[in-house]
DNA sequence: CGTGTAAGGAATTCTGACACG
DNA sequence: CGTGTAAGGAATTCTGACACG
């Protein structure tokens, strides 16, 4: 599903991760919620799972510039 | 979705109704959303599906206890 | 009956910054 | 670099009630 509509909250329960590691991956232009009128950031389940391969990526070492660069998928090779 | 993760705003939007409408049918037994820890309700896809078939029940002269006795898909007959 | 609204409080999220390493 | 945290403010949601018809 594409429609962003969950708040962070939900993402990290979710994803597992804290609010600041999800904020920071789009701060690093890895993902790309909606805003509020208000601001407040809304993501999809899209979003939930680029956010778990992301952090499975830094696990292994990768560096938010490579994600960004090649691509989440591309870094399976 | 079965997943309860959207807020009413966003259910708001889906639906087109107003918040009062959404925590009314909910007063009403016909919907069944969960509540985060700070009691802020959380719903899925599936319930913002329900919510546009029970304004459509309303508007076609129902009443909350009618679909909440027969059950929204049976009255369809 | 189903829905609108004003009221006050509480939960959730936001930003910018300092910290660590 | 990626993440934690305390800080203050702002957006969102919650409940109970009065209103209309």
């Amino acid at each position: 599903m594409e429609k962003k509509v969950m708040s962070i909250g939900i993402v990290r329960e979710l994803t597992g991760l804290t609010a600041r590691q999800i904020r920071y991956y789009e701060e690093r232009q890895l993902i790309f919620p909606q805003r509020t009128p208000g601001g407040v950031r809304k993501y999809s389940f899209s979003d939930v799972e680029t956010i778990k391969e992301i952090h499975q990526k830094l696990r292994d070492g990768f560096q938010t510039v490579e994600l960004r660069k090649r691509g989440l998928k591309a870094l399976g090779t």
